[in-house]
DNA sequence: CTAGGGTTAG
């Protein structure tokens, strides 16, 4: 099914044309009856339903076996009486009820017409059953229905809200008239996969074969460079509404989309002028104004308008709120978020369930959990939504035990978590290296018959690869067929981190292979595994075809990668004259990969100056100071080390705890280091101790090069057994059984005397260790280590 | 027209 999210508009996947062959043509079939156009004013169907009030009629309909009845008109056939009903019924958001009509027509005599089809085209396009699409589609032909645009249209814009882009273009290129609506159908099916370029083709071509957009065209157009977010690219649409404004003046719907488009680009002055132009503002109009200079972070002029906008007397809505507050968390602005909040509170606006979810996002998002959590507890009728968005605050904050705990208080509610819900807590999983939860709630999804889409499997794919179990990364990467480009990336950037360098670049190959394009983040992980992995070659190469083929600009993030990998195999000039090209200004993480390599070649003269081009970008990082500290230390420079420890003291620079976390039963413990906060503290100190003596007695000297402060030896090497990372080790061998796999994540590199120590414990002890640092895997096994640099 | 919670990389 990879077509199915196909880029490009013209192959349409021979595996895909098997099994709708053959492609209905445009041709009049005689022989089979034509069926009646639509009846163009049944009045009923002009007339809205409740779902009560449909289910009724039904009934009704039922019982009478299609006699007339008052409700509908009194000619109506039994034909038009369903479809009535299923029109009834998508209007009142039950299109499953739609669709059991539908398959109630097949079996009987009242065969479904060219007014039923588009409606449960509609049920299907709702319920995003592409299975039930095509099997209409499949009757449309067998049928021999007449081809004519509207039910082109509807069958385009059925594939296209199934997720079939593969289809609708298919489709969309074998109509003989298109109409304004095939192509904003087409237009906007491209802008939801985010494929922008070939959207904005599609606009040109549009207007080149002379459509004139209708208003929902415009519209439409205005939207997707909005989600563009380019000026330069929304232009066009301005100037035709300009244009065509000296014969009619465009709608305030349309001008509002033009404001909300120059806010998106990020040009608030254009926006602004267009809307002082406005004669006439609408709630909506203001609204993306006043969200337009949150945006550009304006608090003074949006809190003008807001006041401005009652004087003229236009009053804020619920929704008008709902964005603001929305704009409000994804600047993370929390003195206006709690500014709006009161002015919810004072205004009386009623506090809907989404409302309420916005504003406990927004307390989130401004890191502040305790507010979130105080609106989440006193919000009545709480549903998946609020749960959900209250558990993503304690998964970005990293707080694994409210999240668990929340989400079991959820399940005691009765509410049902759902994909969003699950992606949350294995995001969390992936980040602590909870494996054993990660496996737990993937039994959860199979158990509740949660529905896999594409978010949820990167996640789980992403976890998986995150806690070491690269086989069920790969295992759950195969199961599925409908891949896009972040799942690719999720499985190569997991197999990048896991070590598998040649592996990674033949998945890239297969990538490749089925159509998929790579983008920016598939490189930064290709590039991450050849550095891994010390393929400097294979490195440089793909360094190159991203440009040259692929016409990915490589941006910092790649140069990074590269010093890396050049910097790691012992080219440092090589690094350096990289950095010197490149054409971006270097930033901290290209001179932090030099500085690091520099450390680890033992090259202080080039490793000053990457320091101290660290210093001059940010001198209150306290990791390059602490580097400096260290390029120092390896020339015994001690007074210079004293130098930079006592400035980053004076300037109140704290290091950054390093950190070990080591799941066991479920439950994630943390060790900082020299930490005996912990309850089995005693036993693991005795567990420290046993582990210095078997280690010395197997020969192993400390290796104190990487403590960098000028004290006696003895001191370093009690300096170094408390290492966060030793704790968790220690307390790992005490709570598991033997001969089971002891997995740790620290959140900084692990230190040279650790790695050696590490090997020859997981010999020692008869253990796998797998450890996982800042940015990969060391699995340890037998008095060995998988990764191939400098250890 | 604006419409609550989500994935890869950094």
């Amino acid at each position: 099914m990879e077509a199915m999210v196909t880029p490009s508009r013209t192959p349409f996947s021979p595996f895909l044309s098997s099994q709708l062959k053959p492609i209905p043509k445009p041709t009049l079939h005689l022989h089979s009856p034509i069926p009646s156009p639509p009846p163009k004013d049944a009045d009923a169907t002009a007339t809205t339903f409740t779902l009560q009030q449909t289910k009724e009629i039904h009934a009704h309909i039922i019982r009478t076996q299609f006699r007339p009845t008052n409700i509908l008109p009194a000619q109506s056939s039994p034909q038009a009486q369903l479809n009535f009903l299923i029109t009834s019924y998508i209007k009142n958001n039950t299109p499953s009820a739609a669709l059991n009509l539908y398959a109630h027509m097949r079996e009987t005599a009242a065969s479904p017409d060219n007014f039923t089809v588009p409606s449960v085209l509609k049920a299907c396009a709702q319920l995003s059953s592409l299975r039930q699409g095509m099997e209409i589609h499949g009757f449309v032909i067998k049928a021999g229905f007449h081809w004519d645009v509207f039910v082109h249209n509807s069958l385009m814009q059925m594939y296209s809200d199934c997720g079939s882009l593969g289809f609708a273009t298919k489709l969309f290129d074998e109509m003989p008239d298109r109409d304004v609506v095939s192509w904003s159908t087409m237009i906007r099916s491209y802008a939801w996969c985010k494929l922008f370029d070939e959207a904005i083709e599609l606009v040109r071509e549009m207007l080149l074969s002379g459509i004139r957009p209708s208003e929902v065209a415009i519209i439409n157009m205005l939207n997707l460079f909005a989600d563009v977010g380019e000026f330069t690219k929304g232009r066009p649409v301005h100037t035709y509404l300009i244009k065509n404004s000296a014969r009619e003046s465009p709608s305030v719907n349309a001008t509002t989309a033009l404001i909300d488009m120059y806010v998106k680009c990020g040009s608030i002055s254009a926006a602004r002028r267009v809307f002082d132009r406005m004669e006439e503002k609408s709630t909506a109009s203001w609204a993306a104004m006043i969200a337009g200079f949150i945006r550009g972070r304006d608090m003074g002029t949006a809190m003008e308008l807001l006041i401005e906008m009652r004087h003229n007397h236009v009053f804020p809505n619920e929704i008008t709120m709902l964005s603001l507050v929305i704009e409000c968390g994804s600047i993370g602005n929390l003195e206006l978020g709690k500014w709006l909040h009161a002015y919810i509170l004072r205004n009386g606006f009623k506090m809907s369930v989404a409302l309420g979810t916005a504003l406990v996002d927004m307390y989130c998002k401004c890191r502040d959990l305790w507010s979130a959590r105080e609106m989440f507890d006193l919000m009545d009728g709480k549903d998946i939504a609020v749960w959900t968005a209250m558990i993503a605050g304690y998964a970005h904050t990293n707080c694994i035990k409210e999240a668990f705990d929340l989400f079991t208080q959820m399940k005691d509610a009765n509410i049902k978590p759902n994909e969003i819900t699950m992606v949350n807590l294995l995001s969390l999983c992936s980040e602590a290296g909870a494996l054993d939860r990660g496996r737990w709630i993937h039994a959860c999804i199979d158990k509740q018959g949660i529905e896999m889409d594409v978010v949820l499997t990167t996640s789980l794919v992403d976890m998986y690869a995150k806690c070491g179990d690269i086989n069920a990364a790969y295992a759950v990467f195969t199961q599925t067929t409908d891949r896009d480009v972040c799942m690719w990336n999720a499985m190569i950037n997991g197999l990048a981190m896991n070590g598998y360098g040649e592996e990674t670049i033949s998945l890239f190959m297969e990538m490749e292979k089925v159509g998929v394009r790579p983008n920016n983040v598939t490189f930064i992980g290709v590039l991450r595994a050849c550095s891994h992995s010390g393929l400097v070659e294979e490195g440089k190469q793909f360094f190159s075809c991203m440009e040259h083929d692929y016409e990915l600009v490589p941006k910092v993030e790649h140069y990074g990668c590269m010093v890396d990998l050049l910097g790691r195999a012992g080219h440092l000039d090589e690094a350096h004259e990289m950095i010197r090209r490149m054409p971006n200004e270097p930033n901290v993480i290209i001179w932090g990969a030099l500085l690091a390599a520099c450390k680890v070649h033992k090259n202080p003269k080039l490793g000053e100056l990457a320091a101290k081009e660290l210093l001059k970008l940010e001198p209150h990082n306290s990791g390059y100071n602490i580097l400096l500290s260290n390029i120092y230390a390896i020339d015994r420079r001690w007074s210079k080390v004293a130098e930079v420890r006592k400035s980053m003291k004076d300037t109140g620079i704290k290091k950054m705890p390093g950190m070990t976390a080591i799941e066991v039963n479920g439950v994630v413990h943390e060790f900082v280091m020299g930490d005996a906060s912990h309850p089995q503290s005693k036993k693991i100190q005795a567990m420290l101790s046993e582990m210095q003596e078997k280690l010395k007695r197997a020969g192993h000297v400390a290796d104190t090069s990487g403590v960098y402060l000028n004290i006696d030896e003895e001191e370093k090497e009690t300096l170094l057994n408390y290492h966060s990372e030793k704790l968790a080790m220690a307390f790992g061998l005490i709570s598991t059984p033997p001969r089971t796999p002891i997995r740790i994540v620290k959140n900084l590199r692990v230190c040279d005397d650790c790695h050696a120590a590490t090997k020859l414990l997981s010999h020692i002890y008869g253990r796998v260790i797998i450890v996982r640092d800042r940015n990969r895997f060391h699995r340890f096994c037998e008095g060995s280590c998988s990764c191939q640099d400098y250890w």
